[in-house]
DNA sequence: TATGAATGAGCGTTCATTCAT
DNA sequence: AATGAATGAACGCTCATTCAT
């Protein structure tokens, strides 16, 4: 029946609509400062109809991370293909993430959300169990691309991999944040700018000149 | 008068349960998730009193937060007075970092939301000031010990010693939130704490051998 | 649709019985002493339908003002349209005033509150400037009447018109306001009717008689 | 007992210092907008010793209410005895009633407040009895001087002497509170001023000039 | 399916009043 | 007699959620 697959079709398409308009809010104002009023202004529903496809402000929010994961690791994947070396390719993914998270800061806060103590509560296990584990295949992506350079004599071979590709992770996610205040609080754009560029070399080269 | 005195004291005890139990609620629940009536229940004070103490909510989590602030201050500067060389400083005010928030990880959770947009926006102007101001001063002191290595030949000439040193505070930032998460996400905590000790070393020494 | 007109009819109805809840209240406890709930409770709706329909309890109480001085402008502008010569108009248009206040006594008491200082202090310069913008355009339509008056010779050369509204207007409503205490303080209903109408006739012909 | 007489002096002196605080703030702010605590400051005294005085906030803005009817009295008693004439007495009282209120308006302000219904719902019976008891004997005093008059010939036959007096008094009452304003509403405070000591010639020599 | 309307529960804050000392 | 400390009850207002249509 074309109409049931119409139907079907504009479901899927307000859902969307929801997800797309909950997305903006959440990363703005946060889970808390957001309301549902509001997601319903910018999806142009009713409240009452957010709740036809979401059974409460805790789903929508899920959902919304969820969708989000996504579409770093397509971006992520992207980067890492256009590079030959190990280091390269470490580069690569470093900045990407840093460029896909001021692009949509958006989903990079929703993100990050995930990792506060107080909103992973409300979550489902298989909700952080999966979320969790992509972020774990980066890390691993991350740590065999070390073990590679270490392979290659390009990393010292004390390197922990996976402990390298933690540290990376978060000095890039916590730079993020910094560059994400609306108002500076510790260091003006241009500067955070510039750090977060650099900040991979501070990693790969060390800040001690070496003998 | 004892008497007097007593008063004094047990007021002061007051004022300290109810800052307690707000450090752990705000830890807990974040600034807009905690209510003046959860901290006064967990202080077993009613919620009017609370406002004989402080003058506002607000006013409460910036006592929290400045309290959090002075006691860092007090463990970085004697970890760094232990030490001589700029290059040990530096390490030793990193670890003393890491040590004072997995010892107290409330605290320490509490000064990580002054970096959240949201929770800032509900914040004053003046208070976001004061914080802000005591995190750049340490920033500029681990800038400042990073010159002089720089003017001593211990670290690399084209260093950035204010940019080296928010990457530095940001990668062990983002590293004790993992080892905070009351359940392992994406590694374990002894491969964490293992991490996290030598997560300095990645950034003084690089993952690149140099010739 | 009947049923779109129906639901349009209950809301303006449901509006309406919320003002008439609210004037009542306002009227007998003032501005601050009423409480939304209260109104809520009086109109057998919960407190937060109220916000569905006035943004704010200032809001409220200004539609009830507003609404309260078209009516009185109606009853003024009927009445003078009936009369012929200033002296006759300026008599009817303050008999309509002592009439329309006596007939609704609610609403005259609103209208007073917006006179007393410490009920003017919680309303907002707005809503201050549009009731006194109201008030002051009766009373210059008064002293047109009575300019309109001094050139034909039926009032005195010397009279300051606006001065001259002023000073009967606060008579009538001086006197109106003892008319309505619920139990007589200074003098008997009666007594107070017939000061009332005659009233005006203090003000135009005078005490003295004049040779 | 010289002790005993002086610890009732100090406590009336208490008292008083109290009635004075509470007089000044319930003029300026009324009986919702002044807080005990802001009386115990202004006397300078703790807000707990208020109640060993006054059993009730209630009680204490009654005591002050009262407390200004005799200095009116006072006022006005002064004022007729200087003059001869039955006009110029009217005249001088209605003057000094008017230069009384706006020396001290506080006293003025809590004295209307008895005319305010909901505010006399709460007074006592004897309290409402005393208040309107000195207000009658005030106009009985004025229809008497209104009386003489028309003997005399210098009032018109037909005057209703205590209707007038009552007439008189609910004007310049009316003009006084325009006068007091903080913000003008309807009128300038030049043009008020104007208006409030013409007003009582309004009354006695009439709008109409007669044959 | 979609929604306008309604509301219970809760927020931060204030204040008259009480009570132990 | 005087008070510092405490609090219950309320305030205006908001919001996630429900329900009749």
């Amino acid at each position: 029946m074309g109409v049931k697959d119409r139907r079907e079709r504009e479901k899927q398409q307000r859902r969307l609509s929801i997800i797309e308009a909950a997305e903006a809010l959440f990363s703005e104002l946060g889970f808390e400062g957001t309301t549902m009023q509001s997601i319903a202004d910018r999806a142009e529903l009713s409240k009452a109809t957010l709740y036809l496809y979401f059974k409460s402000k805790e789903e929508l929010y899920l959902t919304v991370c969820m969708q989000g994961l996504s579409l770093f690791t397509d971006r992520l994947q992207k980067a890492v293909k256009r590079q030959r070396s190990p280091e390269a390719k470490v580069r690569a993914i470093y900045l990407a993430y840093i460029e896909r998270s001021l692009e949509d800061p958006m989903m990079f806060r929703v993100l990050q959300d995930t990792f506060i103590e107080r909103i992973r509560r409300n979550l489902s296990e298989e909700t952080v169990r999966q979320i969790s584990g992509t972020i774990r295949q980066w890390l691993e992506f991350g740590a065999r691309l070390v073990e590679e350079g270490k392979e290659r004599g390009i990393f010292r071979q004390d390197l922990d991999a996976y402990g390298f590709s933690l540290a990376a992770w978060r000095m890039a996610t916590g730079l993020i944040e910094l560059a994400l205040l609306s108002e500076p609080m510790v260091a003006e754009p241009p500067e955070l700018r510039r750090t977060l560029e650099r900040s991979i070399d501070y990693l790969l080269k060390g800040a001690c000149p070496q003998k």
